[in-house]
DNA sequence: TATTTGTACGCAATCGTTTGCGGGAACGAT
DNA sequence: ATCGTTCCCGCAAACGATTGCGTACAAATA
């Protein structure tokens, strides 16, 4: 019951012809007269001939893989652009194959280096925070195409593809301004997440637009941002002697948590405080009050990712290109920041 | 710039060796002089010598890759189950390539093509709802390994790892009786589910096994059980004479539809109507009460499928394995079950 | 008729690794 | 001195597809 695999050969032994001949018929090269070339796509056809990969791979030195690097896949986020690299890697005829770093940086290095290794044609990435051995990752990778998506270093030559984060959070404060609010507070991460600091940037500048002193208490920075922290911030805040009128979370995990802290202190949202989070997670529509908050569309995020690397894979020459691109995001209102 | 690869030829010349010396140095055959064999590994290693997979996966007909089928990525027990496997896998020294079907049983058929093509070594699936035409997909992997999980069919014959659906049922519907319940309600898919059936089948095990008769009214059938599902079955159930006085959901997603429908109408979770679901998924504490329901460890589901997988990959014999395995799940009481 | 052109195809090498087989050297035993 | 073993190692084929080069044949041209 062994697999009967159709090669070239037996193609080439069954139609009286040349390997290179029935190789060449397929491939539509030009010295091939169009009726043999009916003759073998026929009886491939019917054989089931599918060239063998490896064969394949292991002559012109293409894999068709792409490789992908993610810090956390249960993220719904991550999932959402996985699924967009699926789609647009297969549609284009590349298989891909996932790693997880959990966010650890010798892990990440490794697979940068199991990947390689293993032939893949191109390598996504989404880092761990903090990456900062870039050189090793620099070397291990030479020439190799690679492209960064959502979490993103400018210390690596490279394009890079991330969401219009200070535009969203410009958005997301103007918005509360306009609902009347004054005091808004951000919780945010240290200044090593370039994601946290684009939307730190797009706060002040939205607070300077509108003529509104920064205040440094109303920034809180916390090392791993999560549904925890978020609640120790809100508690923070909520013990000052002057209350915000607004939250902006960096991330919907944060400002759940700030709405459960919220309510356990019996505080109006969002008449007395309003929050918002970023990402459109799941959650932000189980939670309650349901949660204003920006959509980002990994689908799309994950496709143009992909799109820009095969660019690159399939590109003739070898020069390194390094766009930037950012994909549009959106601020959703819900209940948590209606206006009053 | 070009990437200086070395292969076995390069070592050998260096060494004064023939590449088939090398060879076996590096895979310790007895043939080789102990002291020729550290000589050769000390080169490879300082010339960083790493075998080019395709010629050696074109030689021996091995690729270390195992295809991953799953239906909708971006659920998060999905991913945890995804997570298990790619560390059990990475352990072992197997790549993951992953596809999605999107629950549509075309795409399926199509990724099963695909991944056998590709020349994976195994496949592991969690097929969509539905699945009908197995012949198809018995055919086209003829006698490629293959473990099924989570969604499963016992039509095809291979190993299948599950949860144990049906004890987890019953001890959520045994906890519910016990915290004093009498008239409980299921909410479950029809029965080409897998899953769902052996649900039910425990819920009524349960019931018998306390003397308590089944009632064809508080048993109802969605076809795609969803959040919205859930809404407008415990609406169904709102409306009856006599209403139940729990609901157990076959999914959390509709649990949380259950329960804003019945917060909606101001019935008290869990005094009045108390509300489980299944799956521990992260919106489980998020909503307000948080949910009753089972743990299932996907990454111990997801680890145990490639145990299995790889088992079969590396094994001698080519005998069709197929082992029902089930994975211990747990029941998780929260505020949507507490007694009252 | 001799020469050139073009068409359609085959030969053989190549990619990097593995492996069956064979063979030389060294050694002890006869 | 001859034979048999054992220990190391090399030769060469094989895996399947691609491709530069060569060539047979026919048709066109000189």
């Amino acid at each position: 019951m062994k697999k009967e695999v159709t090669t070239l050969k037996k193609l080439a032994l069954e139609l009286n012809l040349s390997t290179s001949t029935v190789s060449r018929a397929l491939n539509d090269h030009p010295d091939i007269s169009l009726q043999t070339k009916k003759r073998v796509k026929n009886l491939a056809q019917s054989l089931n001939y599918v060239p063998n990969i490896f064969a394949k791979g292991f002559r012109n030195h293409k894999t068709n893989i792409i490789g992908v690097i993610v810090p956390n896949i249960t993220h719904y986020f991550t999932t959402t652009m996985v699924r967009g690299i699926l789609k647009e890697a297969e549609a284009k005829g590349y298989r891909v194959i996932i790693s997880e770093s959990n966010n650890d940086e010798n892990k990440q290095k490794e697979m940068f280096n199991t990947m390689l290794q293993f032939g893949v044609d191109g390598i996504l990435a989404s880092l761990t925070k903090r990456t900062r051995e870039v050189e090793q990752i620099l070397s291990t990778l030479n020439n190799l195409p690679i492209v960064l998506f959502d979490k993103v270093s400018n210390k690596i030559p490279c394009t890079q593809i991330t969401i219009n984060d200070e535009e969203a959070a410009y958005n997301v404060v103007e918005h509360l301004i306009n609902i009347g609010k004054k005091r808004i507070a951000i919780i945010k991460e240290g200044n090593y997440s370039y994601n946290s600091e684009k939307r730190y940037l797009g706060y002040k500048k939205a607070l300077l637009d509108n003529n509104i002193e920064l205040n440094e208490k109303l920034v809180l920075t916390v090392e791993d941002i999560s549904l925890q922290e978020g609640k120790r911030m809100a508690n923070i805040l909520l013990s000052a002697k002057k209350r915000p009128d607004a939250i902006f979370a960096i991330t919907d995990a944060a400002a759940i948590g700030v709405i459960q802290a919220l309510k356990k202190f019996n505080v109006e949202i969002p008449g007395d405080i309003a929050v918002v989070g970023f990402s459109n997670s799941s959650h932000s529509t189980i939670v309650e009050p349901k949660l204003t908050t920006v959509d980002q569309s990994g689908e799309k995020m994950g496709k143009v990712a992909v799109k820009y690397l095969i660019d690159e894979i399939e590109a003739e020459t070898e020069s390194v290109s390094s766009k930037l691109v950012e994909i549009k995001s959106s601020i959703i209102i819900r209940e948590s920041s209606f206006k009053a």
